[in-house]
DNA sequence: GTCTATAACGTGATAGAC
DNA sequence: GTCTATCACGTTATAGAC
């Protein structure tokens, strides 16, 4: 053990810090399948193989680089009776969301990212839902929200309804939020 | 032109149907990408080659066997004032059509696949929909019936909601079917 | 001439040697 | 950490069987 070693800068964070910033935006712009280790590695500079060194697997990478930007968080504050119209307006604004959930979804094959959708599901919106409201079904309530929202955000990404996605944001909020008020609160 | 020409009776009609048969079952058991052609044609005692032969590729042979499955048509028709429930209750019935859209989704990686899936809502569920319709905003709910019909099945075959799925099913065809109703009928 | 089988090609992720 | 090997995949090229 050398005493006068360097105060561990972990020289490989750089190269780990260079890898997810590539793969966050290949991912999201190619998707999971048509974005390859050797492309991430080459536009990284670095080997393909320490990519799976770092991370494991093409999986994880994918999982680890595109959690943590869907905060339902902000959206879910605010007054009870107004939740549903909020959500569907927060939904039809923050594009970046929708990108990484149909980014997710079309990757959905492998099971660690189906994992991870499920658990993104359960803990990031269906558990504060529950939370937040109050009536002896809350629970159920808290689950058939959540399908409903993503329901929305598949037809917005997944399958992408041209009609959808052209309506004015306006009608969509008014009539889907309306709707989703109800599965929340009778 | 030779007038006795026989109707092409297609010589391969029965390997064809072969494959078709062993395809569905396996994609059907174990998803687009842990199917392979090898075990396809293993299983049915063909060459791998002559399967990419008779259907051109492995994604549109999935979506070919796949396809015809999900037909809305029997939970379309009937009152309108009660559409909402009745779609519920086929949806949480009939577990093949869940695994089907399950196994869909999960290869909507696939160009070909996602397109299909693009198709398939909007003649099937969507066009029949804003048919029977007759407010002055049908297309637009029809749309939005189809999103919300698209979370529940989303929520039960792609993300795996165990509560939902455990759940009873009489407690969601009353709330969701009546969310659902209000998204088709003011 | 149409259908089928053999063998290869190109590319993917990943594991192991240096 | 890097390079190279390996293995599985879908697919194609080629040639044989009916």
């Amino acid at each position: 053990m050398t005493a006068t070693s360097t105060p561990r800068p972990d020289r490989s964070a750089a190269v780990k810090e260079k890898i997810r910033g590539v793969s966050q935006h290949l991912f999201a712009r190619d998707g999971f399948d048509a974005t390859g280790i050797r492309d991430i590695a080459a536009e990284a500079g670095v080997n393909p193989a320490i990519i799976i060194r770092h991370f494991g697997s093409k999986e994880r990478l994918f999982v680890e680089t595109l959690d943590a930007k869907t905060s339902w968080a902000h959206a879910l504050e605010g007054p009870l009776d107004d939740l549903g119209k909020r959500l569907v307006r927060a939904l039809m604004s923050g594009q970046g969301a929708l990108h990484v959930f149909g980014a997710t979804v079309r990757a959905s094959g492998r099971s660690d990212v189906r994992a991870y959708l499920q658990a993104s599901f359960a803990e990031k919106l269906v558990a504060p839902l529950a939370e937040m409201l109050d009536a002896p079904d809350a629970e159920l309530r808290a689950h058939l929200f959540a399908a409903q929202v993503a329901g929305m955000m598949f037809a917005l990404s997944v399958y992408d309804d041209e009609y959808l996605i052209s309506a004015p944001a306006e009608a969509i909020v008014e009539l889907y939020g309306d709707s989703l008020q109800r599965t929340a609160t009778g």
